[in-house]
DNA sequence: TAGATTGTTAATCGATTAACAATC
DNA sequence: TAGATTGTTAATCGATTAACAATC
């Protein structure tokens, strides 16, 4: 295995995106039904081309699909969730404790995604511990980061606080950010900054409803 | 303005995206150094290439760029805001009040990027208000909805709740769906669904920690 | 003027889709 | 067998980037 870590840029970000939403519709369908599903019945359900279905299971999939039948749905749940890291979940930790944050910590179901969030910090702790996880206060994040080896740091407060918060955390050893703050973070080259973008969701609802009423008569 | 409608699909999806984007840095900058910002800046900064920044701010801008200086960041700031739609907010509705929901509905943020929560929905509602929106029960949902027009729905509720609370938005006459609940939503052909898909996010940074810890000696 | 920047046209790149032979 | 489905190769489409003339 010379150069598994190029084989993960054999996938194309846009496969890398629809792998979420194949599992999530595989977990979705009845399998009393059947234990097979076929590329066409996949890609109706959710509105993909049959052909781009077929790829990006083919790039992910151990098993090949059985012609006439299908693929056998519990392999493609097990090899998307595998090749997805869900199971053996990266630890995490959140920086900023209001509604949001809070929100966060008390979802239990990031563990399931790959992600397991282990302490929260915040400038002025108001309790000490949320949904079983500490809260402490910031002068503590290099140094349990560091300790734990921490990789991703999740950003979730208020927008003119959250550059400095990153600095904090690139100082701290995170290499990769998820950043719900409205704002564009400055990095180094080698970080990663996901933004849960919410304004470009709103934007995209916002340009289809005004195409769709643009169209009534 | 015979085509006004069909403008709007000029732009491209992923200009749309950036978009947000380039409003959050401009916003970010400091106007005391100059009133004029370059595309290659921007460029640089947004870690973009510089032709595709002109482009994108060619779509939606009203006034071109000054060879030499630059775009006038105010005006660069105008333009995408109206072409995003932000100040005239859509009003929308958001089901299930759960942590993230209520978090959602704390969030003072969203009409300054074009939406306006005007209600809150739940089976059984704990509190009548939160952040001074009603909180009503399910029965009211299509009235109100069909009432106040109400064309976008938010859906916070958990995963095998969605589709029903789905199914009845679409009843109630929205035309797009904020999806947070982490399953594959079937709709008429034409409703959005927009997934807030954190899914999405936490597989871009798993396998983005992935090579970074394999390239590490 | 020289050089930085603009906007646009042409080339490249990546992703999607169409066409088709192979399989059960 | 006929027909549905597979996987792959070739064509198309859309987005990015390179090249370049125009401008201040």
């Amino acid at each position: 295995m010379a150069d598994s870590a190029s084989q993960l840029s054999v996938i194309s970000k846009q496969t890398l995106k629809r792998l979420p939403d194949y599992l999530n519709y595989l977990n979705s369908i009845n399998k009393d039904d059947s234990d097979y599903i076929s590329a066409p019945t996949i890609a109706k359900a959710m509105r993909l081309n049959d052909v781009q279905v077929r790829k990006d299971l083919a790039s992910v999939c151990t098993s090949a699909g059985k012609p006439k039948k299908g693929f056998l749905i519990s392999e493609l749940i097990k090899s998307i969730s595998s090749f997805l890291g869900y199971g053996n979940a990266n630890e995490a930790v959140l920086v900023g404790t209001g509604q949001l944050g809070r929100a966060l910590l008390s979802y239990n179901g990031f563990e399931d995604y790959g992600m397991k969030i282990v302490a929260a910090f915040d400038k002025l702790p108001v309790s000490s511990t949320i949904n079983n996880k500490p809260v402490l206060t910031m002068d503590k994040l290099e140094d349990l980061c560091h300790r734990m080896h921490i990789h991703i740091g999740i950003i979730t407060v208020p927008g003119p606080a959250a550059q400095e918060v990153c600095d904090r955390l690139v100082q701290s050893g995170i290499l990769a950010v998820w950043n719900f703050a409205p704002v564009h973070l400055k990095v180094p080259e080698h970080i990663l900054v996901q933004n849960e973008n919410m304004a470009v969701s709103l934007a995209f609802l916002s340009k289809h409803l005004k195409k769709s009423i643009d169209k009534q008569p």
